[in-house]
DNA sequence: GTCTATAGGCTGATAGAC
DNA sequence: GTCTATCAGCCTATAGAC
């Protein structure tokens, strides 16, 4: 019986080898730039070899989707040890704009893609519980949950709100890279997500004069 | 003289035949899809003849994003006529968003290509003055500069204001068309919008009891 | 299990005939 | 000014040899 296993086991290990070039190829080049050829050639198998471990490109760009939501949800994780809700949802902005603008090959790969490739791929994703993509936006969503039970936040929909921020956050890092080489729009990160959460503690209306 | 006058026109023509016809395809298929030769099938010329007009694929590319700009300027500058500067800022947000739904392809085209085509092309326009990008973005601005002057807005800078509301329309449209055929993810804009307005009003804070 | 070879497509761009 | 023909390259995917 440990035949069968040393095989499967080697089967898993080209699987890994194919994601792992693809992967690199994905962050330097873009996905684009992708191609089974290519990924061949990284690994020193032939084009055809590919087809044995994934049914087509689809499939293959499928598992690396699912692996760059996971590693957007291992970095934003960690915040889990925050106790207080309203600075661990600061903290939760915070990481995801840095993992966005560290990462923009991903980035793009997870949320910029073009909607013909990605968005049966994103969408299946982000309605499957258990998908990393899932289990990020519950991080963001439960601590709006906490912070409206806790009368931090006012009564609201929590969902709404919490795509609401999302799409704030997105927002940012979305415009940052398309505007890359832009002089003066979005290089100040930091002072876009301070005005962000000071709107977020007391609006943008002037305080009344008294 | 009115020879090379007519000529000129006739040359004028056809540049803008190839346009429709790119913008077209772009519109239909998405810019991945925009190809010299199906151009040239289009406007029943041998793609040959493009190359007359536009030096390369990315010359062409460049007119369309203007294009793109000058849709999106044209759909937003009616607000112009709104007096009071808050409830304009709301008709902004409204049209922007309405714009980036209803004209999905346009929206992808000018903010969410691979920056590998895109980045030079948009910052270039969004740095350039009289680029309708830039003036798009003036519309904005101009619209918080106010605000903040007739101290309506609390003080603070008119440009990150600017960039952090940007960034909030856009992360509607941009994963409303990234997560589209999502069952429950950015389906009513309409309400994400009166949340981000009654945010801008009055915080997220509650309200402190007495 | 892995290869080579190949089918059958697509692309941008250009030289040179007319 | 417009064409055809073509270069030179890319791609996915599969059949069939080993």
């Amino acid at each position: 019986m440990g035949i069968a296993e040393r095989k499967e086991r080697k089967k898993a290990e080209l699987r890994e080898l194919i994601l792992v070039a693809a992967r690199e190829i994905v962050l330097e080049h873009g996905f684009e730039a992708l191609s089974m050829r290519k990924i061949a050639e990284a690994i020193e198998y032939s084009a055809a070899t590919i087809y044995l471990h994934f049914e087509n490109r689809d499939a293959l760009a499928f598992e690396l989707v699912r692996e760059g939501f996971a590693e957007m949800l291992a970095a934003i994780a960690p915040v889990a040890a925050i106790a207080e809700p309203f600075e661990r949802l600061r903290e939760i902005a915070r990481r995801y704009v840095a993992f966005g603008i560290g990462n923009p090959q991903t980035y793009r790969l997870i949320f910029m893609e073009d909607p013909n490739f990605s968005d049966g791929i994103i969408s299946a994703q982000l309605d499957a519980p258990n998908e990393p993509s899932t289990m990020a936006f519950a991080v963001l969503q439960t601590t709006v949950d906490e912070l409206i039970a806790k009368r931090i936040f006012r009564a609201a929909d929590s969902e709404t709100i919490s795509q609401m921020l999302w799409a704030t956050v997105h927002g940012i890092v979305a415009l940052r890279l398309a505007c890359q080489s832009s002089a003066h729009h979005f290089r100040d990160v930091p002072k876009l997500l301070d005005e962000m959460f000071a709107t977020i503690e007391h609006g943008m209306l002037a305080p009344v004069e008294s």
